[in-house]
Order: C-alpha cells, then sequence, then structure tokens
DNA sequence: CGTCGGTCGTAC
DNA sequence: GACGTACGACCGACGT
C-alpha cells in the first residue's frame, strides 16, 4: 500500500472553525474560537486517518502572484476581523505543536503550496489527500489525489465524486469556475452565467477554450452574447483559479512525517489558552515525577506514622470509600501526606490475595482516632465532608479542618464545571493524576476500592493526599488580597461540620404512606394512558416527546407551535400543550399523565428506595461546591426540588415526618432575595415598605399597574409577584407579557412603571453591570465572587445572557450568604443546648430559603422562636429580614 | 448493553 | 431568542 499523504488547506479551515464557534475566549479574555476549532479538527483528522504523512498549509497576508495578474483580486473581500487574525500566529504553534507542520509562501497562496506538493507526491507514488470545504481544489483530483472534506462524518470525492458535484471531469473544474467567477475574490467570470450554466456549456463544448472559439454557436441568446463580450475575463478568471503545481518550493517530504504530538508543547499552549479538556491528555504524568508513597500494614508502623503528622502540626488525608454514598461507605483505607510527593496509605478492607498483612479497621481507627479528633493538627483534604461523614459513621471525629481545596477551587472560580481533584490539580498544579477509573476500570466491570490490590491503590489514594496538600499550598494563597479567604474562614469552613451533622441527622420518611400512594396513582395511569390512547387512535409512549409529537402534530395534524432548542423538532412542554388544550382534549390529558408520572417516578417511587437500611432515614448530600451563586444543592435524593405548588405534590410532603415524641419546624425567610434587592440598592420606595412591614406585591403593584387600574387585588399581587421575580431573574418583555398575559408593549410598560416606582433599583442593576464590566467579576455583600467574562462577548445573545446573570449572581448569593451564616449560628446555640444533656432540636434539611428541623414535642415552641431569632438575626441589613415559623407532625403541616 | 445528549419538569 | 440557580427521569442515538 502507498503512503498516504494528507495536506491541510489551513486557511479555510481556520475560516471554518472562527465563525462555526462562537464566543469562546481564553483566561485573558483572548478570542480562541477558531484555534479551538482548528485543533479539535486536527486531532479528529488524525485520529480518525491515522496519517503516515501530514502537512498544512496557510496563507500569509500580503500580495501574491495573482495580485499582480489582476490588481482588484479579493478586493471585495472584507478584512480579517481581528480577532481572528491574532489567533493566526497561535494556530501555527498549535498545528506545529500537533506535530502537523506549517507551511507558507511569500508570492503564493496555500492552495498553490498545496497543489504542488501534492502533484509532486502523487508523481512519487503516495496518496495524497487534500483536507479542504473548498471546491476549487476538485481541479486537482486525480488517481493518486482526492478531496477530504472533513465537515461532520468527512467526504471523500475522487474523479467520480467531483463529476457529481461539478457535472465535468477534475481537469475541467477550473474551466466551469471561470465562467462562474467568484464574487467573494472578486473574480469576475462571465457574467450572467451561474454554476448551471457553467456546467452545461463546459459539457457541450468540451472545454472553455472550445467553448470561446465557438462562442457564436452558443443557441442561447444570454449566454452567447456574455460569452463574446466577456471573452477575456474568462481566460483571466480561469489564470486566477488555476491552482498552481509549480510553486518554487524546498523541502523532502520525509518532513511531513507524522511522529505525534509533542506533549509538553501542546500541554504549554493549551494551558495558556484555557482549553481545559484538552489539557488533560497533554498533562505531565506520573511516571515522569519520583515519589515517596508507602503502605502501612503494621500497628507499630501505624503509631510511627501518627507520631510523625503529630510533629508536622498539619497534614492532608485521603479516604478511600466502598461506595460513593458517604453515609453507605465502609472505609477501604487512608491515606495521609505532610510533605509534597510523601503519601503512606493504610489499607483497612482490601479483599483478596494482599501482598502483605492489612490492619483491622477497629484497631487502626483506634490508634487514628486522637490524631482525627485533635483540633490543634490542621487536616487538609480535597471534600472534607465526605471523609467527615465517612468517618463519623465509623465512631470518629475529624476536627482542626483547615484547607478544602474543593471549596477554595470554588470559592475562586464558581462556574468551574467542576472542582473534582483531578480537574483542579490539572488546572493549578499541572499534573495529569490518576482517576478512579484508571484504577478501577470503568462501566459495569469497574471494580470498588475494595476490590483493587492495596499496593494498586497506594498510588491512587497517595496521590489524593499528597495533591491535596500541594493543591492547598498553591490555591490558598490565592484566597488572600480580597474578601474570599474571610468568607472562607468565617462562612464556607465552619459549614462543613454543619453539614455534616444534616446529612447524618437525614430525614424520616413514612415509606408506607409513598407506596399507597404509588399504587394508587399506578391505577389512575392505567385508566388515563388507555383513555389517551383511545382519543389518540393509536398506542405510543407517552413518555417519549418523539413519539407524543408524531401523535399531536402528524397525526393529528394539531399546529406545531414551538421547536425545541437544538434538534428543532416539535415541542411538547407544558406551555404548548395548555395552548393546545384549547382547542383538543388529547394535550390536557397528556399534561395530567405526565404530571402524576413525573410525581410517582421522580418522588414517591425514587424516595423509598434511598432509605438507609440503617437509620430508616433518607441522607441528602448537600454539594457545597456546585452552584454558580453560593447555593447549595441537594442530590442523591434531591430534596430541593420536592413539590408544593399542586395539591397532588403537597401530598408527596407530608411522608417528611417526624420521629416519635418529635415535631418537624419548617422556617423560611419570607422575600428575602427581594429584600437583599431592597438593601443592595438602596431603594427608599422597596426599603420603606419592608420597613412599615407591607405586603411588597401589593406595594410593587400599586407602583407597577397604579391605584385604578380596574383589576382585582388578588389579581394584582398575583402579576405584582411575576413582575418582582421577572427582575431578579432579568426577565424580558417578551417573556413576562407571556406570563402574565399582556401584550409585549404592556409588559415593557410594567417594566417600566417598577424602575420609575423603583428608581434605585434600575441605577443598582446599571451599577453591577458597570462594575462587573471592569472588573470582569461580580459579588455578594459577603464577598463571594462569580466571573462574568461573557459580558464582553462580541456575541449579543451570550452578553444578554451574561448581564442577567450579573445581575442575579449579587441577590442570589448574598440570600445564599445568609442562609449559611444562619445555619453556623443556629448549629452552634444547638450544639451548646445538647451539651447541657437530654437530645434536643437538629437540623434536618435546607431549602435555598428554608431550614427545617426535628425537635421534640415539648420543645418545639421553644426551638421554633430560637430559630426565627438566629434566621432573622444573621444578618443586619436595611430592611428587618423576618421568618415564617410552622410546627407539624410533617414537612406539609409545618409548612402550612 | 452502557453512555450521553436532549427534552421535560420539579424546587427556590 | 427571549428567566436566574439547581437535580433527575426518560428517551433514543450512538458506540462497544
Amino acid at each position: 500500500m502507498n503512503s498516504r499523504l494528507f495536506l491541510i488547506d489551513g486557511s479555510s479551515q481556520m475560516y471554518r472553525a472562527y465563525h462555526a464557534i462562537r464566543g469562546l475566549t481564553g483566561p485573558d479574555g483572548k478570542s480562541t474560537n477558531a484555534i479551538y476549532g482548528f485543533v479539535t479538527m486536527l486531532r479528529k483528522l488524525i485520529k480518525d486517518q491515522n496519517p503516515e504523512f501530514i502537512a498544512a498549509a496557510f496563507d500569509l497576508a500580503g500580495p501574491t502572484f495573482r495580485s499582480e495578474l489582476a490588481t482588484d483580486y479579493k478586493a471585495n473581500r472584507a478584512p480579517m476581523p481581528p480577532d481572528l487574525a491574532e489567533q493566526i500566529p497561535s494556530v501555527h504553534r498549535a498545528s506545529e505543536a500537533l506535530g502537523v507542520p506549517v507551511l507558507t509562501h511569500e508570492r503564493f497562496e496555500a492552495d498553490d503550496v498545496i497543489g504542488t506538493i501534492a502533484r509532486r507526491a502523487a508523481r512519487e507514488g503516495f496518496e495524497v489527500a487534500i483536507v479542504t470545504g473548498d471546491k476549487d481544489f476538485f481541479q486537482l483530483v486525480t488517481d493518486g489525489i482526492k478531496v477530504y472534506n472533513p465537515r461532520d462524518e468527512g467526504t471523500w470525492y475522487g474523479a467520480q465524486g467531483v463529476v457529481e458535484k461539478l457535472g465535468v471531469a477534475p481537469e475541467r473544474v477550473v474551466d466551469v469556475l471561470a465562467l462562474m467567477g467568484d464574487s467573494i475574490d472578486n473574480i469576475k467570470g462571465v457574467p450572467g452565467i451561474g454554476e448551471k450554466g457553467a456546467r452545461d456549456l463546459i459539457a457541450a463544448y468540451g472545454s472553455l477554450d472550445e467553448l470561446l472559439a465557438r462562442a457564436a454557436e452558443v443557441p442561447q441568446k444570454k449566454y452567447r452574447e456574455a460569452l463574446l463580450a466577456h471573452a477575456e475575463s474568462a481566460r483571466q478568471s480561469r489564470e486566477l483559479l488555476r491552482i498552481r503545481t509549480d510553486v518554487p518550493v524546498d523541502f523532502e517530504l520525509e518532513a511531513f512525517r507524522y511522529r505525534g504530538a509533542s506533549r509538553q508543547r501542546c500541554y504549554d499552549l493549551f494551558a495558556g489558552f484555557g482549553f481545559r479538556t484538552l489539557l488533560m491528555e497533554y498533562a505531565p504524568t506520573a511516571d515522569t515525577t519520583s515519589k515517596d508513597y508507602a503502605l502501612v500494614r503494621s500497628p507499630d508502623e501505624l503509631r510511627d506514622l501518627v507520631s510523625q503528622l503529630r510533629a508536622a502540626g498539619r497534614f492532608a488525608l485521603s479516604l478511600l470509600p466502598g461506595s460513593a454514598t458517604a453515609m453507605r461507605a465502609e472505609i477501604v483505607g487512608i491515606s495521609m501526606s505532610d510533605a509534597p510527593r510523601r503519601a503512606r496509605y493504610v489499607p483497612l478492607a482490601h479483599r483478596g490475595l494482599e501482598a502483605g498483612p492489612t490492619l483491622g479497621r477497629e484497631r487502626a481507627l483506634d490508634i487514628l482516632r486522637p490524631l482525627l479528633e485533635d483540633a490543634s493538627i490542621l487536616k487538609v483534604g480535597h471534600d472534607l465532608k465526605f471523609d467527615a461523614v465517612v468517618l463519623a459513621e465509623h465512631g470518629v471525629g475529624l476536627a482542626g479542618l483547615e484547607t478544602d481545596t474543593m471549596i477554595v477551587s470554588y470559592l475562586l472560580d464558581a462556574t468551574r464545571s467542576s472542582h473534582e481533584l483531578e480537574e483542579t490539580v490539572l488546572e493549578h498544579v499541572g499534573y495529569k493524576a490518576l482517576t478512579q477509573e484508571d484504577v478501577c476500570g470503568r462501566g459495569t466491570k469497574a471494580l470498588g476500592f475494595a476490590d483493587v490490590p492495596s499496593d494498586a491503590a497506594l498510588d491512587y489514594a497517595g496521590e489524593r493526599a499528597d495533591l491535596a496538600l500541594q493543591l492547598a499550598d498553591t490555591l490558598k494563597p490565592m484566597l488572600e488580597g480580597e474578601r474570599l479567604a474571610e468568607l472562607y474562614r468565617t462562612l464556607e469552613l465552619p459549614l462543613i461540620p454543619v453539614l455534616v451533622a444534616i446529612e447524618r441527622a437525614g430525614v424520616r420518611i413514612d415509606a408506607p404512606a409513598l407506596a399507597a400512594q404509588s399504587e394508587r396513582i399506578e391505577r389512575e395511569l392505567a385508566t388515563r394512558s388507555a383513555q389517551i390512547f383511545a382519543i389518540a387512535g393509536a398506542e405510543f409512549n407517552i413518555n417519549s416527546p418523539r413519539q407524543l409529537s408524531e401523535i399531536l402534530f402528524d397525526k393529528l395534524k394539531l399546529p406545531a407551535l414551538k421547536r425545541t432548542g437544538k434538534t428543532r423538532t416539535a415541542s411538547t412542554a407544558v406551555e404548548v400543550l395548555e395552548e393546545l388544550a384549547l382547542t383538543h382534549d388529547l394535550p390536557r390529558q397528556i399534561l395530567e399523565w405526565r404530571a402524576l408520572q413525573k410525581l410517582k417516578g421522580t418522588y414517591i417511587d425514587a424516595l423509598p428506595q434511598l432509605v438507609n437500611p440503617e437509620t430508616g432515614r433518607v441522607h441528602t448530600c448537600f454539594n457545597q461546591a456546585v452552584a454558580a451563586t453560593g447555593r447549595l444543592s441537594s442530590s442523591d435524593p434531591n430534596l430541593q426540588n420536592i413539590p408544593i405548588r399542586t395539591a397532588l405534590g403537597r401530598d408527596i410532603r407530608r411522608a417528611f415526618v417526624a420521629d416519635e415524641g418529635h415535631v418537624l419546624i419548617s422556617a423560611d425567610y419570607s422575600q428575602i432575595e427581594l429584600r437583599v434587592l431592597a438593601h443592595l440598592s438602596g431603594d427608599e420606595a422597596l426599603i420603606e415598605a419592608f420597613r412599615r412591614g407591607d405586603d411588597i406585591h401589593d406595594q410593587t403593584a400599586l407602583k407597577v399597574f397604579g391605584p385604578t387600574s380596574g383589576l382585582d387585588r388578588h389579581e394584582l399581587r398575583r402579576r405584582s409577584k411575576i413582575v418582582n421575580y421577572a427582575l431578579l431573574y432579568g426577565k424580558t418583555a417578551f417573556t413576562l407579557a407571556k406570563d402574565i398575559g399582556v401584550t409585549k408593549e404592556a409588559a415593557q410598560e410594567f417594566i417600566d412603571a417598577y424602575f420609575r416606582g423603583f428608581p434605585r433599583v434600575r441605577e443598582f442593576i446599571d451599577a453591577t453591570l458597570a462594575g462587573a464590566r471592569a472588573t470582569g467579576s461580580v459579588q455578594t455583600m459577603f464577598g463571594r465572587r462569580r466571573l462574568v467574562p461573557e459580558l464582553m462577548s462580541r456575541n449579543g445573545q451570550i452578553r444578554a445572557a451574561a448581564e442577567r446573570v450579573t445581575v442575579n449572581m449579587p441577590i442570589q448569593g448574598t440570600a445564599a450568604d445568609i442562609l449559611k451564616k444562619a445555619m453556623i449560628d443556629l448549629h452552634g446555640v444547638l450544639q451548646d443546648r445538647a451539651s447541657g444533656g437530654s437530645p434536643d432540636a437538629r437540623m434536618i434539611l435546607t431549602v435555598h430559603d428554608e431550614l427545617l428541623l426535628e425537635a421534640p414535642e415539648e420543645k418545639a415552641e421553644d426551638v421554633a422562636a430560637l430559630v426565627r431569632a438566629r434566621m432573622e438575626g444573621a444578618v443586619s441589613l436595611a430592611v428587618p429580614l423576618t421568618v415564617d415559623a410552622g410546627i407539624g407532625k410533617n414537612w406539609k403541616e409545618a409548612k402550612r
């Protein structure tokens, strides 16, 4: 088989990348879209085609032989956008780093360089592929030269493909192009002849020369006259469009042999561009660094380790858990590190053949306990809450928490897609860490840590502790100089033990009640689906948007009112079905079916499965490093989206119950975000309204709709509530109009009226945006910040989204900070009370503006008052914070 | 058969 | 195209 040479039309591929990807910028704010697109294309090409030889040719700025031939060559072309031009040197560097040599020529274009090399390589017996989306290259196609368009799945064009595409053989392509001309490059061709005409004429007369010689014979008057008048233009166009194959270039084909990418150069370059996912593949790996990792196998060794860590006064630790769920995890092993590249791993529960003895778990934990519980020995880790929960479930406390690198990473840049140790280390230490997949395998075949031999676990676990310590020393100083260090020290770090306590406490679930509800809904769903199939005249999967849209829009011919974002298929979303329900029975039925299905599938059936058999309760996991605004999130299960709006939904909350002799206390901030807005904006009208204790939505109604709108109070209040929240979320008149059922113009007038009524809110929004544009980030009252580089995007949509985010973040984020502060305060008080003796109240849940507690029945009123006081007094604002508290045997009752 | 993107829907 | 922050069920295309 012949060697394959890929010649890439670099400039055109770079252009394509630039236009295909919008709004991608590096850490320095400069555009990286063309670089990224080009790199992606190149990597895919190399992966898919596995080339032996490869090179990329690029145009240079400046005159070429064509501009001498025709002074107005490319005169129509808009100048290259500056943010593309500045990426060119980087595209060249990236190409070379990936192992693809870059070719340029002073007087010739990339096309000609490619043409010349292609011809020579073909003569020497290479199979040549020209990588381009440009049909001009079809003229070069021969037995040994094909065109490859990498777009989508990739398309190959040989001679046959060219005939199919342009209607003529490759050697006549330039004749066809000459007739057509090229308006972009200002090549005139023959006016009045387009692609179709050109193909037909060249096919009929054999060649351009023949056609021009016999122009007078052309039957169509339009073509004949044009050909006679513009024969010279046609000839000149042909010279401009003919790709040269005689460029003086000096090279050895051997220089194009592909030898793979330079890891180091790719790593350095991609780090500079901020290509985080790509970085992974090029980062240095373990084999390049020396380390001192060892197993600890005997009690004496472990005691030595403990004294050493004590002497160090500070160390990082990492548990290998038996399961990803902290509340259910066994401890498979513990690693600890007190200096870079040094780590010790204590295997505790590895199964199967072991290279040496393993310490008994209880005995090992007993030796470790004093060290772990000693608050004067500082602890470092990545996601310490996880380790603390697992340890606590094994009867060991974790005190002296100093640095949680996951949370530090989150405070530095909350919008990162992941704060996993691997990602964070890659970014800040420049090291590609082992992953759990590397050690355990992936998919269904993946082993648990317990089934991995302990010396293999050592590499992974050792790194986890080692890297956490290294990371801590890199990241911690980055908090200084801003308010982040204080935010970390006073809010995020103290929150960890609070969350540990809440997660461990869990919520009691009335599983039999849910099971009964499930059966009832199951029957209901069966009846309803039968009805639905009867109306539809066919059986189908109601849960499948695709099948449903076929029924609704193809079979029943209902109008497709909206299309979905990515796939442009007819949407079956609520608002669409609501609309269709006015004219047809089926959509309403579907909506009701879906609502039932959702409740059953997501909550009623899911919750009992997550009850911990040990505790009989559900233990959600609170994530402290996910939400971009500073909120907590909840998962496994998510207890922050339990239904409340519909009666049936609220019933689910009845299944969240208090223990015997206990009650639940629900306390939630009243309109905390609007109060935060009042405080941050300093708007007198808003502040006054809150100080007087007015109903804020009524007050808004007065400002927005006026005293004489004629609507009843209930409707006014409903609309005002929507307007109020619309403001927080940066809603546009368009969506506000939809929500409250008025015209866009009316909605805009409401928004305008709102800003007239609360003028400082407008000023606050403008000032927030201006500040964010100046600094690249926006902050909460407590100094939590969010980076918003997209504010500078040239893409209007991306920019508008960034503006909404910018306005919303300080409000939502400050509210989140306040609740966190209240939780820490309250936790302290409850702990103090508990130290008095009898079991007392405990927090069991938090939902953005609400705390749920469980308390002995007889202390309920007392605790409720305490909770209110702590929440209302968490922070002092220009307006009072008010808290509504309720008590009940279950969450629904407590919520009232 | 497992993974993953798309769509939809729940909360605040 | 048009509302901020989350999590998760389900479907179905795609890759192994």
